[in-house]
DNA sequence: GATAATTATACAGTATCTGTATAAGTGGTG
DNA sequence: CACCACTTATACAGATACTGTATAATTATC
């Protein structure tokens, strides 16, 4: 049973003639004759009464007849829902994205893509650095927004900046080093740390180590808390210090003061992810959206990130 | 796109690779590489990424994946649909009768049948001889329990007697010829006439009046209701007598007696007709089932009828 | 770096399917 | 009653399409 076969019939049982169906399809009506006798050898069952008179659909073609109807529609909607999942006009993004470095400037983003691609389905999906970079990998993203990728990943995606973000100090409300506008790295030495759990950032973890390392002072970290809202309350509670990105300033920072670094500029880039290869159209779409919105997202993220 | 390629297509995709669908479905690799490769050219889209080492499916592959699954079950489905009715196991059967002649004995029949093929959808229709013929003739019935066909359509349809009727006479209660046990059909010839409507029983009516004639006289019909019921009620109002098949006092008959024809024999044969050829499995099943049931059905018609 | 596994391509052979020609059957018509 | 117009079925040749073999190219894995 063949869709073209299921075709023919289709035209057979319409037009209630083989020649007249023959004419219809562009063909010629022993093919017609045919294909039907071989369909109905198929089945075993009769699904013509012909005569060089008339041919009369059988109990069994009617059921066919509705059934191939129903089939073919099925195709057509089949080729037209395939072809618009490949233009990128249907389909499925699942974004991935560190919530505080995007909260600024992604729901606008999203907001714009639905409204030029409103048949594609948008998941977002918060995570941190390292289920970003998993997750990815795995296939569960098609884009991620997050920070630069270990090089073991990196030749598998393509990665454009975003924005680059830099380190800043948080310090409980009242301490001693609050009233300086400004800071060296040094100033934090005999300050305990609190900092975000390595697994979940490595590279940031390991980068705030290594600017403590050349500041001359290995941080006393008391704790490494699963979110970033958790260091910040930690900081708030006058549990301790941190060093980490100013766009976590997006969060609650209630008890907290934010104090720029006077001697580094370790640059944090935010970065976009997309399969290099085997790109999507709808992520296709979505990236070049982003490349589009660039200067509106720096200029967001230089006056208020 | 054919269903031959969305099988391929289905295999390629659930054992994410070529080669091993191709040695799912007996093929070679190259076979399969080609199919689905014409398959992305014809609808413009790639459906895999691959690589020598994965096979990975696109978005629009996923689509075609869902409505591909989708359309071969429905094929399976129709297969096992039209076998079925091809075969009588499933379908419809559409029986038209005259409703007095068959009261005694259809109702029996059709459950007979119903338990016997259950998935048989059964259509009772009442009609009248003439619409009989005609539905038949259109092919709106698949059987009919009716009086011999006019020779015009009678070789088009095989016939079996089932039972033979007799003419008898229908006089109002108080009638002068009421008190006769039994009446030659010349005693009616001074009396008024009721007959069922000429249009819808033809042949009856003509034997009616061919009866008459052969009696010696030209029967005064003064009314020609449209059913059997309204006949009966226009003589047991005193409007008339009537001859019809004694199978009518099936229906409700008071204010009316009946009397046999000292006379007159003439059979009125009641028939089951079908299509001569071109009978669909169902058809055949119920024509075989009256004809197992011959025997009970005439000794129920002897007796009651 | 060799191996084993994968997919893509080229080409030849086979199937299959189409189209032409023709036969056979049937209702309508002069 | 023969003829006509039209139908479907069959036979056969040609063209199309598809399959399978051989081979290349690529890439994880040992």
């Amino acid at each position: 049973m063949e869709i073209r076969t299921l075709k023919t019939f289709v035209a057979v049982a319409n037009l209630k003639g083989f020649s007249a169906a023959a004419r219809q399809l562009n063909m010629v009506q022993p093919a017609v004759s045919r294909q039907i006798s071989e369909l109905e050898e198929e089945l075993g069952v009769s699904l013509f009464w012909r005569s060089t008179r008339e041919v009369r659909i059988t109990a069994a073609g009617e059921t066919l007849l509705r059934e191939a109807t129903e089939i073919l529609a099925q195709e057509e909607r089949a080729r037209l829902l395939v072809q618009r999942t490949g233009t990128g006009e249907l389909g499925r993004l699942r974004i991935g994205f560190l919530g505080s470095a995007v909260q600024a400037f992604l729901p606008a983003l999203v907001r714009e893509f639905s409204a030029r691609f409103p048949q594609i389905q948008v998941s977002l999906l918060e995570m941190t650095a390292g289920e970003l970079a998993e997750a990815l990998m795995a296939g569960r993203l098609d884009v991620s927004l997050s920070r630069p990728l270990p090089p073991a990943m990196a030749d598998r995606f393509e990665s454009w900046d975003i924005y680059s973000d830099r380190l800043v100090a948080f310090l409980p409300d009242g301490h001693a080093l609050a009233s300086e506008p400004c800071l060296p790295v040094s100033a934090l030495s005999s300050h305990p740390f609190v900092l975000f759990q390595r697994d979940g950032a490595p590279d940031l973890f390991d980068q705030v180590v290594s600017v403590c390392n050349a500041a001359g002072f290995s941080p006393d970290i008391l704790a490494q808390p699963n979110s970033m809202q958790a260091v910040l309350i930690a900081v708030g509670s006058g549990l301790g210090v941190t060093l980490a990105p100013a766009c976590i300033a997006q969060l609650n920072t209630s008890g907290c003061v934010e104090r720029p670094l006077s001697d580094q500029t370790v640059p944090i880039p935010l970065q976009l992810h997309v399969r290099a290869d085997r790109a999507e159209a709808a992520t296709q779409a979505f990236a070049a959206l982003v490349k589009e919105e660039l200067g509106t997202i720096r200029k967001i993220m230089g006056a208020g990130g």
